[in-house]
DNA sequence: GGGTCAATGTGACAATGGTTACTGAACCAG
DNA sequence: CTGGTTCAGTAACCATTGTCACATTGACCC
């Protein structure tokens, strides 16, 4: 896919900026497991991905970490343009889950194709849309116990998933233990079946009423 | 303190739209406690608040809230701005926390408003703003004890300060005999001194190092 | 098969925060 | 002054989550 293709917005840019865009810029490949920005940081401009993704995470003062949200192709940062637009730093820090390609583009190309207001709205409506989800991780944080995510995370990941226990704690910020010793109070109530780095949910209704 | 005094952006707008602005809409005053908007309601507009404030808070399953944001005269509401740009229902509770005189900003009206760049930039800037500040609530909830959120909580108000244990529960979403416990436990290491209704922070720097 | 490593199971324990259920102290209205 | 109301102090208890320290299991490679 191109970035024209992925971020059709770009398109409708005039003439004069697409191709100073396309000139002042060359997408990168970065391995997975890169940070590309941390907290703190000046913000130093907006990234398309083209492949790969990129996670942000919030972290804390002992080192575990709080997934925020992700990057996929076609998306955008909303930290990132808060950041841009706000002239503040950088507060969450996005690592490449895997190896990603991406297109940086700069600051002051960022400030000027905000100028046209296909590019604004495009910004805009992903604003709109990433503050629902961090009013959902909000509630989700604060309010649920750690059962009901386990079960609203599985419940986001189709039937049968290929993962294991760390990586879900790592989704929820917690730790294995507890994610084993739920999962097996799952298991106990026929809700899912439990085999090595598989998980297979039997009882999605089930699940979904402890996510309640 | 008129409107335009309060929200200089909108005498940046065509007389057209400010006529219209004028007509279609006068202030209104509702009383402290009034429930504005609420989770999984449609958005009505866009509030201007002239005098008083709006109380933006999550709600828990168990009556519990969780304060967002407050919404002071000149400020603006995130949560509605996102709702109108993304065409979503509400997924927060407003409230007024005084009597509150405030002009809404009827949907429609809203829309075109945006077509004129001095508002779209203004609605855009205060999103900027929002988002760190949610960044930084997200942050304290899921990482932070809370010992750590009440010293953070005591330090952003001032030397002496005149409040209920209640009303400091309320604003981190806990419960009164907890404030009371960790403010006994403030006060044994001499760092603040209490009294009915009453606080007074002896030792501002050593509240830092417990908020860390 | 045996060794090795990652993934998982598990039990005891600690820390935190919330709940219940009081008591006492200050304040105010009559 | 009195009785009621609000605010504050406190102790016992419980639920949830996290921590530590292992034991076990399965996969895979020689």
């Amino acid at each position: 896919m191109t970035l024209a293709e992925l971020y059709p917005v770009l398109q409708e840019l005039p003439a004069a900026l697409r191709s100073r865009l396309t000139d002042a810029v060359q997408p990168m490949t970065v391995p997975a497991g890169t940070v590309l920005f941390d907290e703190r940081q000046p913000c130093q401009g907006f990234p398309f991905v083209l492949t790969g993704s990129i996670r942000v995470v919030k972290l804390a003062a002992n080192g575990r970490e709080l997934p925020l949200y992700k990057v996929l192709p076609g998306e955008s940062c909303i930290i990132t343009s808060s950041c841009l637009l706000g002239h503040a730093d950088y507060n969450a820090r996005g690592v490449t889950e895997s190896d990603t390609t991406l297109v940086l583009l700069p600051r002051a190309l960022f400030d000027e194709m905000l100028d046209v207001s296909a590019f604004r709205d495009f910004v805009f409506d992903l604003f709109a849309e990433r503050i629902s989800e961090l009013m959902q991780l909000v509630e989700e944080v604060a309010f649920l116990k750690l059962d009901q995510r386990l079960a609203n995370l599985l419940l986001g990941k189709g039937r049968q998933l290929h993962t294991t226990h760390q990586q879900l704690a790592d989704e929820l910020g917690s730790v294995r233990e507890m994610v084993s010793r739920l999962l097996k109070g799952f298991a106990d109530q026929g809700l899912v079946r439990l085999g090595r780095e598989q998980i297979e949910i039997l009882d999605p209704s089930g699940l979904r009423k402890i996510a309640s």
